[in-house]
DNA sequence: GTCTATAGGTGGATAGAC
DNA sequence: GTCTATCCACCTATAGAC
């Protein structure tokens, strides 16, 4: 493999899923970092989960901050471009507000790590780190779901009593929060044993039709 | 004040309410663990901040995990208690669900710090910390909120089409997430600038309303 | 590009005086 | 109960051989 100039880290996401050390070494770092948090995990730890040695994480990362950017940055970009694409094909605003949730699902649908990835975001610094990643969100999914809903409003299908934005926040808060608050969920579910993917797909049409229902008939 | 057996941090929750420089250390701590995260927190910065020797933290908890532990009980112990005496004066299902989101939003209102807490609790170690509270929640209020619903559907007031459960959580995720993903929050409220009191009864107000707008009409 | 060895620094925890 | 001094384990990061 010819000779690659150390990345910095500062600079705009880098492209590493061409290098198999470094994307071995993303894939324990996500893994590490989602479940134990950016201080409680080891630079070492990520070197063996990984198979690597951990020297390499400077090597190909600056430091242990780059490394958790670049996870960040990787992790950001699958997820935007998925909502993009799932809206870009959403025709009227109940397509819209199905589609959303139904990404939010398939994003999060057994991949309990990148819910705490995200949850972790929301929670430390003020999302710092995800700055880039949350306006993006905001401009290519949030603002286009709170768009439908104010134009299906105006149409007449969803009643006019609501907020826009707080609709919006109301549909998009029911899935996270099924995959974040997974102890609580299983507190509540605790009858039907763990919980699968089927459970989670289910919760998502729910969702949906939950959203929809109250967009539809109006607040009590 | 007189001589004091060491506290054992295993055991059950300890009242520290009347010892002042103990109450210090866990408004400090509280701060801190919630802003910054347990591994993140220096044990001299909690005592820094809470004008107090170091040292002391090992003498009244008897180690840094002691005092995180201690912290997350207290929490819990008003949590619960003012979900129970909210829901105690709640007669028909619809003062149920109302009473369930106007008690979370008076909790988080104005204390981001709590809404981090408990996201912490959720994401780190899978809440192991917080097993009692979360516990004591789960018996308390979402099973009693979850047998409202039921009551409701078999009444006629909320439509059959929803799992009980699942009506439950889509309730109380509302709430909570607009408190914990404050980033998204203020994207997507942007233009009405910083969040305050305020917009956060508003959103509890409209909250309750989305989540019994559904039950009453029924999913889409 | 990969590995070893180690520097350099920090933080949790304790001993013991007062 | 409070404070000082300090130990020791451990972790990030780098230097430099291969």
């Amino acid at each position: 493999m010819a000779r690659r100039k150390k990345p910095d880290a500062r600079t705009a996401a880098t492209d590493y899923s061409a290098i198999a050390t470094a994307s071995a070494i993303l894939d324990a770092a996500e893994r590490l970092f989602a479940r134990k948090g950016f201080d409680a995990t080891r630079v070492k730890q990520i070197g063996v989960a990984a198979e690597v040695n951990p020297a390499l994480i400077y090597y190909y990362f600056s430091d242990k901050r780059g490394l958790h950017q670049a996870v960040i940055d990787r992790f950001g970009r699958e997820l935007v471009g998925r909502a993009t694409a799932a809206l870009a094909a959403a025709g009227s605003p109940e397509d819209v507000v199905r589609a959303v949730v139904a990404t939010q699902s398939a994003m999060l649908s057994g991949h309990p790590d990148r819910a705490r990835i995200i949850g972790r975001e929301l929670i430390d610094h003020d999302a710092e780190h995800a700055a880039e990643l949350i306006s993006s969100l905001a401009r290519n999914v949030f603002s286009r779901l709170r768009a439908a809903i104010a134009q299906a409003q105006a149409d007449g299908t969803f009643s006019s009593e609501y907020d826009p934005s707080y609709a919006a926040l109301s549909t998009i808060s029911q899935v996270i929060y099924f995959h974040l608050a997974r102890p609580i969920v299983q507190a509540l579910l605790r009858e039907r044993g763990t919980i699968g993917r089927d459970e989670e797909t289910a919760f998502a049409a729910h969702a949906a039709g939950f959203a929809l229902g109250a967009l539809s008939g109006g607040p009590r």
